[in-house]
DNA sequence: TTGTTGAGGGTAAACGTTTACCCTTGCCGT
DNA sequence: ACGGCAAGGGTAAACGTTTACCCTCAACAA
């Protein structure tokens, strides 16, 4: 039995076309793509057979321009960074690419660096590509995002909430009981009087970590003094921490451990206490933690949150259409102690 | 004078299309296209004006969908990379994005996760998409990859040559030279028996450093004997410096210093060190470098690798066209010495 | 016999661009 | 007077899909 000589695609091929599939099956264009689109009852067995087998021996793969021009609506997902150099961010985006993935979805990345004009750039440009769904890592406030919120194209916030609507499609995790997870265990360990070192309170997260903390030691009996506030200079986790450290130490105050509401902000302090001739070590309490801190922090004690199992979510957010589904995510956290032996 | 009341866009509103600006403006969809496309001597300055008006009125952007269904190529460039987790793959995705972005190019990003079979999958996704360009943080030899490769579609190698085919479009450091400048420092510094750690051989980049130290010491006189092997197991570079330094101190040799093919290797084995009891501290050289060494790792000596620039070279390999152009950029390279104060 | 129904499948319009081709007008040189 | 040319601009085809609509045929009920 010898093999049927079939009409190679020649090395230069353009790629086959959905016309090409149907001339080779003996079909119509009309009938391969609903073969190809499940439609039921409007195929016989053995036409679904034909067009599945010059499927595959062309290779052909539905053109994304042609689908989404007659769709209006592509298979994109943007997705908003604040900032990819963060560590914390590239996780999620790496996790939510694998999920989207998985949905046939396709990533893309862009990184607004905090900017508001420029999340609107991204955001016109996400509109022209007919975007599915637009996804932000830390959203800023923004014309566009007025405009585009109450759209047809579903936005989801992680770990920020939307800077003007706060009941939005949300992942993340319960930012308030983390901070009293933390407040417990410090309380726990007699820890009484901790500085406590964050950003400026732009995000929902920051805020809400940074008022329980205070709630908590407040309850207990301990009152922690009015926090540093560093100027938008200090625009980097890493040198914030180092500076609001050195004040720390200037300061003069007693501390008996560092409460920092990112994991960068506890790096930098921790390095400018081992750089310090004078200061004593302390414990060190952060939040993001991340499968580094074992190798590179193992001093450091953090609150773990599950970003690997946030793109799963944000994938789930954006396929769900169900009415009355519920529309916020709040992932489990826990609190990972560590101290240097 | 009073404001020309004009139809103004609902807020639900379809994103306008080249037919509603061409009828705004008076003139034909052509015109329009031709005017945006910059076509010269096609429109008179009065004319040119009048589009410009509708476009800003109507906030008219192109359609990606029917731009790339008429032109046969997207504006999408995608970055297939070897694993997102890894802190220097994000980093280049990032310097990728900016650079992208300023040609008006949109970044998919892709973790193939080393899977051929991934890679393949996602080939064949970006043909459908009509990418650009394909850019390639560590390319693993595939199927697709020899089909795609003399394709029309540009691909660009960065780190990792294109395992099929060594002289390719290709973004990176000269390894051997590197390799050679860690050899020559540490020889300078006194050091004559140093260990080394390094992955499996599977990368060009990987392979130059190794031999280049190698040669140099045996070049001054001071041969290394054969480096550890570790099995597939230690698929993680972290766990695999953890791992190596393990068998290195059971193994009982002396060592003067240790070097590792990359930073994450060297976080692996700096912690071993730190947990043992009986190890001395001694010098560590790393490749990669990252803004974070300065402070979660002061200790670690390490070729600092311009990776924030070569986004720009990926973005230009892909925008110029010109014949004679040199396909290979090799950017500088840097030793970053550090030392545990 | 006559309708009715459902399966199976073809036709053609529409989505938003770009561009080859054509047409008109005014100007210049001969 | 006439051809040629350049500027300015319109017409329509083509890109690859999806889907509303139409057609045919067989089975089946009244």
């Amino acid at each position: 039995m010898t093999m049927r000589r079939t009409a190679l695609k020649p090395a230069d091929a353009q790629q086959a076309s959905i016309a090409n599939v149907a001339e080779r099956a003996g079909v119509s264009i009309a009938t391969v793509s609903r073969v190809l689109n499940g439609i039921a009852n409007k195929a016989s067995a053995e036409t679904v057979a034909r067009v599945r087998q010059a499927v595959a021996e062309l290779d052909y793969r539905p053109s994304s321009a042609g689908k989404s021009l007659r769709q209006r609506q592509s298979r994109l997902v943007a997705v908003l960074a604040a900032n990819l150099a963060n560590p914390t961010m590239a996780a999620i985006a790496a996790s939510t690419e694998v999920a989207l993935r998985e949905q046939g979805l396709v990533m893309v990345l862009c990184d607004t660096h905090d900017d508001p004009m420029l999340q609107d750039e991204y955001l016109r440009e996400m509109r022209a590509q007919q975007a599915r769904a637009i996804v932000f890592l830390g959203a800023v406030a923004s014309p566009m995002l007025d405009l585009v919120r109450g759209g047809p194209t579903p936005l989801i916030f992680v770990n920020r909430r939307d800077p003007g609507e706060p009941n939005c499609d949300f992942v993340g995790i319960d930012n308030a009981q983390a901070g009293r997870d933390v407040a417990a265990h410090a309380l726990a360990q007699g820890i009484r009087r901790p500085a406590l070192i964050h950003a400026p309170l732009a995000s929902s997260a920051t805020r809400a970590r940074v008022e329980a903390v205070i709630g908590s030691f407040a309850a207990a009996g301990f009152p922690i003094p009015p926090s540093l506030v560093l100027g938008p200079a200090e625009k980097e986790h890493l040198a914030l921490g180092y500076a609001a450290a050195n004040l720390l130490e200037r300061g003069g105050a007693e501390h008996d451990a560092l409460i920092c509401t990112g994991d960068l902000i506890a790096f930098g302090a921790h390095r400018f206490i081992e750089e310090s001739p004078h200061s004593a070590s302390l414990p060190i309490y952060g939040f993001d933690d991340n499968p580094l801190n074992d190798w590179v922090a193992p001093w450091l004690s953090s609150v773990l949150i599950p970003y690997g199992t946030f793109g799963r979510a944000v994938a789930e957010l954006i396929t769900d259409d169900r009415e009355g589904a519920d529309r916020q995510r709040v992932l489990p956290h826990r609190l990972i102690e560590r101290r240097r032996s």
